[in-house]
DNA sequence: CTGAAAGCGCTAACAA
DNA sequence: TTGTTAGCGCTTTCAG
C-alpha cells in the first residue's frame, strides 16, 4: 500500500493536520516540525492523493481540457494552456477527442473528474448542446465563435487576420489573390469575410477567387491541384493564394514545389497559426500568427473568473493576429 | 451545487446503496428501482464523481500516459491506448510533454491522480529515473526499448524494420543506400544496427554511410542538404535513403522536391512509422509501419496485469513491423 | 431486493 | 504551535 498521510504522521511523531500544513506549504508549523515532517515523506515516497485532497476540500483545482490530439495547433494551445494554468495553481485534465471518441465522450470524462471549468478548444458540437453544458458549468470555447450566452469565447480576429495578408500581397503587387478555404471549419466563415472585404476595399472586386479546401494537408494539396487544373498557363492564374492554415498551406506548397513553380510561373503563400509547422526553415511560411500566449492566457482567466462567479462582463475576448513575413511571399512575376 | 448520491436517493425515494449499485450497472436492483433512480439521475443532471468513488473503492481504474504533444505518432498511439482501453473499463489520465513541462513534471502531475499504472511514450528519462519509478508503482514503457527490470517494454522490432527497407531497397535494385539516422532519439539505436547487419548481409557493406538526422521536418532537411552538398553529382550520391521516421522523411522529401530531383536524379525515400503524414495522398510516402493496435493493446493489457499483481514474465513485447510501399522508392535511375 | 452504517485519505474547524 | 474531530461523496460490508 502506498503511504498516506497518517503513514508520515506516524513516522515524524506528529499529528496528521501538521503534516496537512506543511505538505500544502502553509504557515503554522514550526522550522524544526516542518523539516521532519518533509524528511519523513521523503523517506516514505509520499505523495499526497489529490482525489482525497479534492473530495474534502470541494474544489478540485482542475480545468478540464477538450482538445483535437490530431490537430498540430492545438498542440500549440495545449502547451500554453500549461503555461498559463501553472501560475494559477491549476492543473489540467486533458481530454482527447480522436478519430474513435467524440466530444461528447471527452467532455463526458471530464465531468466526472469534477473540473472546475472546461476548456473546449475549437469544438464542434452544436451552439445548443454548448449552451447546455454552460447552463450546468463554467465554459469556455478558445478558437472558435459561438453565439451562445453563459459561456465565454476567446478567439483571434479572423477578418482581421485576412485583411493583413491581403494587405501585404497588394503591397507586394498582387491583384489576382485567391483564398484557399476552410469550409466550415472554426474561423473558416470570418476569414472568408475578411477576405471579401479586404479584396473589395482593394477594388479587387473582379479578381475575388474563392477555392474550397479544408484543414489538412491533403485538403491543400487538392485545392493546389484544382487552382492549376484546366489553367491555360501562368497568365490565367492568381499570382498569389491565402490559404485557411499552415497545415493546408504546407499540402499546397508540396504540390508547388513538386510542379516546380519558380520564377514566372511562381505563386505566393500565406497561412494561418504561426504554428511550429510555418516556422520550420525548410517550409519559411509567411502567415498570420495567432497570438497563443495572450489567448490562452485569457482562456485560463476567463475559465477561473467565472468558476469563481465573477465572469468577465465581455463574453466574447478577439485578439488581434500579426502577420509575419518570411520566405514564400514576394513581388508578382513579370510576365 | 452539483447532485449527489444522496439527491438523486431522496427524489427517486430509495437507500444511497440503490442508486450507486443502478449507477455502476452491477446486478441487485429490480427494474422498476433501476428505471426510477435512472429517471430521477437523469432529471437531476447527476454525474457520479469519480474522485470520492475511487477513495472509496480504492481502485482509481486510471491508466496514466505521458506523451510528446508536438509528436505525431505519439497522436496516432495515444487514439489506440483510448481505443484499447475502454474495452478494459478504465480511463487515461493523459499528461503531456511540451517545450515548456518537462517528463518529470508530467510524470509527477500523474502520481497525484493514484493512477493504478503509467504508460510513458518514448520517454526520455535515464534508465536509473525509470528503474525508481517502476518500484514504487507498475510502469510500461512504450516505444522505446530501455534494460530496466520491473517494468514492461512494448516496442517495435526496430532492426527488423530496418532489414525491410533495406531488402526493399537492395530488391527494386539500389546499393547505394543511405540511412539519415535519429541520433539518440528512442529507437534510433536499434535501427542504426538494423541497417548495418542488413547491408552487410547483401555484401553493401562498402556503401554504408550514416548521416546525422533526427526526429523532425527540420533535421530531414537539413541532413538532405548535407548529403547533397560536396557531392559532385548524382554519380556521387546514394540512389536511396531510408529515414529515421516519417516526420524527418518529410522533410527530405521537401528538400528533394526543392531541388527537383528528379529523373535520372532522383533518390528513393522509406520513413519510420507509418504516421498519417505517410498515407497523405501527396507525400505518399514508402514506410516502416509500426503496429499500433498491437502495441497499444499490449501496452493496455501489461499495464493492467502488472497493476493487478500478475505481470506477463516476458517483460518486452517486440513488435514486428510491417513494409508499405507507396509513391517514394522506385528502381535506381539508369546513370 | 433493500437499507444502515462504516470508512477511503484528506482538510478545516476548533480546542488545547 | 499542535492535536482532535467531523465530514467531503461514494462504495462496501452486513442486516433485514
Amino acid at each position: 500500500m502506498r503511504p498516506t498521510l497518517a503513514d508520515v504522521a506516524t513516522r515524524a511523531g506528529v499529528s496528521k493536520s501538521l503534516v496537512s500544513l506543511v505538505m500544502r506549504d502553509e504557515p503554522g508549523a514550526s522550522p524544526e516540525t516542518r523539516r521532519r515532517v518533509l524528511e519523513a515523506a521523503g523517506e516514505l515516497g509520499y505523495h499526497p492523493d489529490s482525489r482525497a485532497r479534492l473530495l474534502r476540500s470541494g474544489r478540485s483545482r482542475l480545468l478540464g481540457v477538450v482538445f483535437g490530439i490530431q490537430h498540430p495547433f492545438h498542440a500549440d494551445l495545449v502547451t500554453g494552456l500549461y503555461t498559463a494554468a501553472r501560475e494559477t495553481g491549476y492543473e489540467l485534465a486533458l481530454s482527447a477527442v480522436t478519430a474513435e471518441r467524440d466530444e461528447a465522450a471527452a467532455i463526458a470524462s471530464l465531468l466526472q473528474d469534477r473540473c472546475e471549468a472546461l476548456i473546449l478548444l475549437g469544438p464542434q458540437s452544436t451552439a445548443a448542446s454548448l449552451g447546455g453544458l454552460a447552463a450546468r458549468m463554467p465554459v469556455v470555447v478558445l478558437a472558435r465563435s459561438v453565439r451562445v450566452t453563459d459561456l465565454d469565447v476567446v478567439r483571434t480576429d479572423d477578418a482581421e487576420g485576412l485583411r493583413l495578408a491581403v494587405d501585404h500581397l497588394v503591397a507586394l503587387g498582387h491583384s489576382r489573390i485567391a483564398l484557399i478555404d476552410g469550409g466550415r471549419a472554426p474561423g473558416a466563415a470570418d476569414r472568408r469575410r475578411g477576405y471579401g472585404a479586404a479584396m473589395r476595399r482593394h477594388g479587387l472586386t473582379a479578381h475575388i477567387e474563392i477555392v474550397p479546401g479544408g484543414l489538412t494537408e491533403e485538403d491543400g494539396a487538392e485545392a493546389a491541384r484544382s487552382l492549376l487544373l484546366g489553367t491555360s498557363g501562368p497568365d490565367d492564374r492568381p499570382t498569389a493564394v491565402t490559404v485557411f492554415n499552415d497545415r493546408c498551406a504546407t499540402g499546397v506548397l508540396d504540390v508547388f514545389n513538386r510542379l516546380g513553380l519558380t520564377g514566372r510561373e511562381s505563386i505566393s503563400v500565406v497561412g494561418f497559426d504561426d504554428s511550429s509547422l510555418a516556422r520550420l526553415a525548410h517550409v519559411n511560411l509567411t502567415t498570420i500568427a495567432q497570438n497563443v500566449p495572450e489567448m490562452t492566457r485569457q482562456a485560463v482567466d476567463r475559465a477561473l473568473a467565472r468558476a469563481h462567479g465573477t465572469p468577465d462582463p465581455v463574453r466574447a475576448a478577439v485578439i488581434s493576429p500579426r502577420l509575419v513575413i518570411r520566405g514564400t511571399t514576394a513581388p508578382p512575376p513579370q510576365r
